[in-house]
RNA sequence: GCGCUAUUAGCUCAGCCGGUAGAGCAAUCCCCUUUUAAGGGAGAGGUCCCGCGUUCGAAUCGCGGAUAGCGCACCA
């Protein structure tokens, strides 16, 4: 089967060089030769060739047998050397005509960089020191057409990197590293949670109502059923639900939420939580287990407690330090915001620290907004900041010993939020009130708070929630840390971008 | 959504007080053959992001648009 060229009469560059690539693999099916075979018998991993020959003194050769296979990114002599790399990283084969058949020699001239293929042959290291493959027989396993980005420079251009996620991964081998990492990550926090008992669940991503955050959802439209649903911003009220139910008496989920809002290099569209509810327990033991659990991934993913992010050091070895919203921003403002009880004096008080309010905003806002602008950015080091303001959380019970307040904490790492957690609210009376005031009160460029009371979620309450703490955790701002990402996108293989009209 | 910046060969980048384009790598052909960004030689490759304008003349100046990065706003 013969490929047809591009018929154009302007040919791009790139049609050229395709068209060049096309023609050899049209010269290998005349050779009786598929360019696409269908398997490999691979015996050995480069990595694990490197690692069983690493005292192989230079010029030394074994005679045991492997088969390696991998992407071509170097061919120098014409071919005579190939660097190979595979998952684990990369081997140089040595072709040589002494080696192998005359024929297969020939072949040389129609791979090129960018090219899958298997080799067989045995270990050498040459007089310079390189651990080498000396091949007697080598077989094309993918005929690549498009040409690969530079060798030297790589591939540098962002938009490129996010939009063709492969070519970044093939040239960048620090993008495998994070990625490999990221999936470390999740295994490990699974692995934590389901040795301590936790089930795994999953609730619905469509939602008819998006509770459980105030988050602009999502829109979308289930044709059957003639009506629009939302993409979840939260998986919250579901898993409370299974708490409910009795499933188990801790449980968790890993997935993706959505949330309609703007983009930046620490948010994306749809983005990865780890929500987890354990019965009997409150805010308290979800401090020690956020703690615990990210500490103990650092351990086991890094093999250190000690991180880097950018220019700091962080360290994650537990206890961390704990302060509650309160108390944090009388310490970096001097102001006491427990005396100013009144929305007006709460209002004067900021704009006197130079921190902008708007009409309409509570007394939980104002120090909300107080917290963002003049503590936030002193958390480098990890911190729970405890007792949140009774108006900005609708699901967390109120403080036992302060009713303007409740029983949540935000955990700040690199002055990000990582964790967010509360002892949930389990009276239905009060969350029924809570919601209904919420929506009666949602003003009407308010896009964010949902627009109905999800009734059902009160109704399970109803039947009674076992007191419980629950914890969610932003998986991706989490392996930003541990990775030393700069962006979200540089963590999510494949971000959100627009669509371009040629690629 | 607003502001700033970027967009030139497949890739990485020069060229920008206006005179219609260059390099390195990759690719092609030749030479060489134990290389490490291999080396030597030759020739080839471009809607300078798109559109409109100013001008005798625009990659270069102006306006509009596209995409992206960063900052701000919103949020995790």
């Amino acid at each position: 089967m013969e490929v047809e060229l591009t018929e154009k009469t302007t040919q791009s560059t790139l049609e050229t060089l395709r068209n060049i690539r096309i023609q050899k693999l049209n010269d290998l099916v005349d050779k009786g030769i598929n360019p696409y075979p269908y398997t490999f018998d691979r015996t050995a991993s480069t990595a694990q060739l490197h690692e069983k020959y690493k005292d192989l003194p230079s010029g030394d050769e074994d005679s045991e047998i492997f088969n390696v296979a991998g992407r071509i990114m170097a061919m120098r002599n014409t071919g005579m050397f190939i660097d190979l790399i595979d998952s684990s990283g990369k081997i140089q084969l040595f072709i040589h005509k002494d080696n192998i058949d005359e024929e297969k020699l020939k072949l040389i001239k129609l791979l090129d960089v960018g090219d899958i293929i298997g080799a067989y042959g045995y270990v050498r290291r040459t007089p310079r020191g390189e651990l080498s493959v000396k091949v007697k027989d080598f077989k094309i396993l993918s005929k690549s057409l498009l040409p690969l980005p530079e060798k030297w420079h790589g591939l540098t251009d962002v938009e490129m990197r996010y939009r063709q996620r492969y070519l970044d991964m093939i040239m960048n081998q620090e993008v495998r590293e994070t990625f490999l990492k990221r999936s470390r990550i999740v295994k490990e926090i699974r692995d934590y949670l389901s040795n301590r008992g936790f089930l795994e669940v999953e609730t619905p991503m469509l939602q008819t109502i998006a509770g459980g955050a105030t988050a602009k959802p999502f829109k979308t439209y289930h044709n059957t059923l003639d009506m629009e649903m939302y993409l979840r911003i939260a998986p919250e009220l579901y898993l409370k639900r299974l708490m409910v139910g009795g499933l188990s008496e801790k449980i968790f989920e890993i997935n993706r939420s959505f949330r309609n809002e703007g983009i930046s290099p620490k948010h994306n569209p749809e983005f990865t939580m780890l929500e987890l509810y354990q019965a009997y327990v409150d805010y308290n033991e979800m401090m020690v287990l956020t703690e615990n659990l990210i500490s103990s991934v650092a351990q086991k993913v890094l093999g250190t407690m000690i991180i880097k992010y950018q220019d700091k050091e962080i360290n994650l070895t537990p206890p961390w330090d704990r302060m509650t919203m309160l108390g944090a921003i009388k310490k970096y403002t001097s102001v006491d915001f427990g005396q100013f009880l009144s929305l007006p004096e709460a209002s004067e008080e900021a704009k006197k620290l130079g921190v902008e309010t708007e009409e309409g905003d509570k007394w939980g806002i104002i120090l909300d907004k107080v917290f963002e602008a003049l503590v936030e950015p002193h958390l480098i080091q990890p911190i729970h900041i405890v007792d949140y303001p009774r108006d900005i959380s609708p699901l967390a019970k109120p403080h036992r010993d302060d009713n303007r307040l409740v029983e949540r904490f935000e955990t700040r790492v690199n002055g990000w939020e990582i964790a967010n957690a509360f002892s949930e609210l389990t009276d239905p009376i009060d969350q029924r009130t809570r919601f209904e005031h919420q929506v009666a009160t949602k003003s009407k460029n308010d896009d964010e708070t949902p627009a109905e009371v999800d009734y059902d979620y009160v109704n399970a309450l109803e039947y009674g929630m076992p007191p419980a703490g629950g914890l969610g955790i932003g998986i991706d701002r989490l392996i930003m840390l541990l990775t030393d990402s700069a962006s979200i996108r540089d963590v999510i293989a494949f971000p959100t971008l627009r669509p371009r009209g040629k690629q």
